[in-house]
DNA sequence: CCCAGTCTTTACATCGATGTAAAAGACAGC
DNA sequence: GCTGTCTTTTACATCGATGTAAAGACTGGG
């Protein structure tokens, strides 16, 4: 910059004040130090900046596994999103460890980030205990902690609303095909409320909830979601309905289903969560829970540019409006099918 | 750092020096120090250091779509990569704008950015020239210029290989879905090489190339793939096999054909490009041209870091070794198909 | 033509970490 | 006990941009 300063013979102040507009610089001035910038190719360094002013414009966005659809169709929108408030998004991948997740919080502020969009798996109560001296985070997703801001859709509501639309369309023996009660499946975030919603949903129709028919899927990918319908194929337990916790889950689980012969939707209706581009493209567009997902990371961003504007904010929560899209994969009412009659 | 030196009784080089291993810090000082980092749960400032040494630990990711299945795949895959050298990466979207592209490269000294990896659409020379002034770039993706480190998959070969792999299934009108000769298909980085390869393929053949089966797909995602697909039904041209100059351009003129009444295998042939988790699982499991794509996202960063080190080395190029994995959606032959006799 | 009041520009200190060089301390050997 | 070597610690300057406060350049009114 004193480059510039001496080229345009003005002093460094000067510069910096035709940058950042911060004081007032006369016409011919200023078009002196532009023309120096220009000759000289000079861009100011960031790192300074940053050191000087405590931001560095850079906010961080973890999740689980980018290649699930939903990650990476949430990490577009959010870096659109940062992009239209002059901010650039440095990804981080938590592997759906909680480990790798509670340190990434907890070393937030070595990352040059001035603040965080995170989507958790399980969020330990430690991480919020150390709120204070961590960088603001919006968490994306259900946890059941209210002092961080937080952007969300109501699953619980949702699942519900899903599991009732597959019993009126002729399901009785639904599975729920990403968590369940007697594993860890309650404890975790946005898993144990799409798993309250089932079981809320086939409560009210008074269904019994069974639990072979309920099955965590670690990894929710297409592969996961795959694995955890060969799982319960393999036992031989019947069923007529599959909840799969998200699109990539509910597309693996139709593969499946398809390879053991089964037909969709006349033996099985299948529902996603999500509703990613795969989802209505698939061979039997698939029935899923819609919602925007570029309002949702504009709404995470300005929960979070304006805590990083005044940090005393009150902590906020921003529920986004979802909807159930009916498409093929629920026309039932399906004949009901198991791993024992098919052709494999 | 200075509370930290002060509690521990020591200058704040000292506590630098623990922090970085740079000189020998006596057993009983080093405990004391990290005692008091730990109690004042210190954290250094990247900020700080970043400007002292000239680098921050973070590189760019540039992409035209985070939503696509490759991309997304790539992102998981630098990102682990990078995770694993004690580095952070950053995205960016160039949303297949050349000028968004062109931008971030000449700005990128101004995103605290130590290293990129571009995965251009094309790339100016204009860029190029400015060089020296920028930081380290490796491009994932062919591009017609010999000046910076580069990782590719032979494209050229690899669609031509595919076209021969149709053909020898009883195929004899391909479309080709992402590019054409008549517009700018030919200018640009992957999607030329891809095009190239296809005429090789039907030239070898001595089958014609006929500007009605060249398509370009602006955005090659699967509803741009679905679109292309239309174009080509709407237009009533026979076809028998489609060469998709992605996966996910495949997947969306699957569903296309589909909703056509086409059948696949059994009256067009799909082949696509990537082997992203998607393709396996298709309705119809596609053929593919499939690749590591961690090995991919490695050898980026290894030339990355290692022009990091030393600018002064020659360009480099390494090419990732592919392979055509045929699967059920080129069955052939193929009795042909074309938007006239359709149902819809 | 001078002066108060306003608009521009300047000098300097600062953000936090770290390289350099020199001072202080530890230790062995005579 | 003293010197010389080697290790550990310190003081200071520096990376580049910018806030503060003060100096300098201008305007218009008298």
């Amino acid at each position: 910059m004193r480059d510039v300063a001496e080229r345009a013979g003005v002093s460094p102040k000067t510069v910096s004040n035709v940058l950042t507009g911060s004081a007032q610089v006369r016409e011919p001035t200023r078009l002196r130090v532009e023309q120096a910038m220009r000759e000289l190719d000079f861009v100011p360094n960031l790192s300074a900046r940053g050191l000087r002013n405590g931001r560095s414009g850079v906010i961080g966005l973890a999740q689980p596994d980018l290649r699930a659809a939903f990650s990476a169709s949430m990490t577009h929108a959010v870096v659109e999103a940062a992009h239209a408030r002059g901010l650039v998004v440095q990804v981080e991948e938590t592997a759906a460890e909680p480990a790798r997740e509670h340190d990434l919080v907890t070393r937030a502020r070595t990352h040059l980030i001035d603040g965080m969009i995170l989507n958790p798996v399980r969020l330990q109560d430690s991480v919020v205990e150390h709120l204070d001296h961590l960088p603001p985070i919006v968490l994306i997703g259900e946890v059941e902690q209210h002092r961080t801001d937080r952007v969300f859709i109501n699953s619980r509501s949702a699942a519900r609303e899903a599991v009732q639309h597959l019993i009126a369309r002729g399901a009785r023996r639904i599975v729920a095909l990403g968590g369940a009660e007697h594993g860890a499946g309650l404890d975790k975030a946005t898993q144990g409320q799409r798993l309250r919603g089932y079981l809320a949903g086939l409560a009210e129709a008074q269904l019994p909830a069974r639990p072979e028919l309920q099955v965590e899927v670690p990894e929710w990918t297409i592969a996961g979601g795959a694995a955890g319908m060969r799982e319960v194929l393999e036992r031989g337990v019947e069923f007529d309905a599959v909840l799969a916790f998200t699109d990539s889950i509910a597309l693996g689980a139709m593969h499946e289903l398809r390879s053991w012969g089964g037909r969709l939707p006349e033996d099985v209706l299948v529902c996603g969560f999500d509703d990613v581009e795969h989802a209505s493209f698939a061979g039997t567009p698939l029935t899923t829970i819609a919602f925007d997902h570029q309002a949702y990371a504009n709404a995470a961003l300005d929960l979070l540019t304006s805590r990083m504007r005044d940090r005393g904010l009150p902590p906020r929560a921003q529920e986004i409006p979802y909807e159930l899209l009916a498409r093929a994969s629920t026309q039932g009412p399906p004949a009901g099918f198991s791993g024992k009659n098919s052709p494999i």
